[in-house]
DNA sequence: TTTTTATATGAATTGTTATTCATATGATAA
DNA sequence: TTATCATATGAATAACAATTCATATAAAAA
């Protein structure tokens, strides 16, 4: 009896989870934002824009690599909204889209650092 | 004169960006963890297991998919801390292993539907 | 102690994504 | 208007990760 009941309580369990389970395309969007952020190459030049705008050239000094990769990630970076930028002369200057960006980061470094 | 000084500007930019910059291991440390959050079949799981701990074949009930599949995503999870398992007789119960986890989630959902 | 149930895992395959190379575009200066 | 500097992009390759299949372990029931 108490075996049923608690199996009675798990099968609730699946219930409420597939109530509560978000729409495949949000999931799939959520999961393209963390994807993005999960490349060591997107995150450094993440940590470069973290003091405010560069220009490419100037990202590519601060995160190494070659031209072509670092633009190639803004690419990605600006098609997922993590970053903007804006033209000024020869020069395109990047910065972080908005604080969601710094704060999710900020989380994870937490997670990382917390031995709970 | 004036692009002389901006250009200097940049430089210090820079130089602020690479002082700045995380270890590199860091950086790899957390781009797994978004890594690991990136997968739809991954994110799935956990709002399965938001709301409580759930076994294995309840789990692969409420995200679909086959056993072996969902086993591999779970030792993923796990490897990453990101879930943790107890075991019950023949059951395994995951749960959720910390509140950063659903931090995160829903920074991400905010940062997805937000038009800044 | 064999069978059944629940979960885990190794190996192979498939699918995805980053990086590189070559080249294109866009803006300014000569 | 062409030469140069700054950035972007298409296509190919190379690195990586997810899923599947078959099988293994672990616990409990028969």
């Amino acid at each position: 009896m108490e075996n049923i009941s608690e199996e009675e309580l798990h099968e609730a369990r699946v219930k409420a989870a597939l109530a509560a389970m978000p729409a495949e395309e949000e999931i799939e969007v959520i999961g393209t934002r963390f994807k993005v952020l999960s490349e060591p190459s997107r995150l450094k030049i993440l940590f470069a824009l973290a003091d405010g705008e560069l220009c490419v050239d100037h990202v590519v000094e601060a995160v190494g690599g070659n031209q072509s990769a670092v633009s190639h990630q803004l690419k990605t970076l600006r098609d997922n909204r993590i970053v903007k930028c804006r033209r000024d002369g020869k020069k395109v200057l990047y910065s972080i889209a908005d604080g969601h960006v710094l704060t999710m980061i900020e989380v994870a470094k937490e997670h990382v650092h917390c031995h709970e």
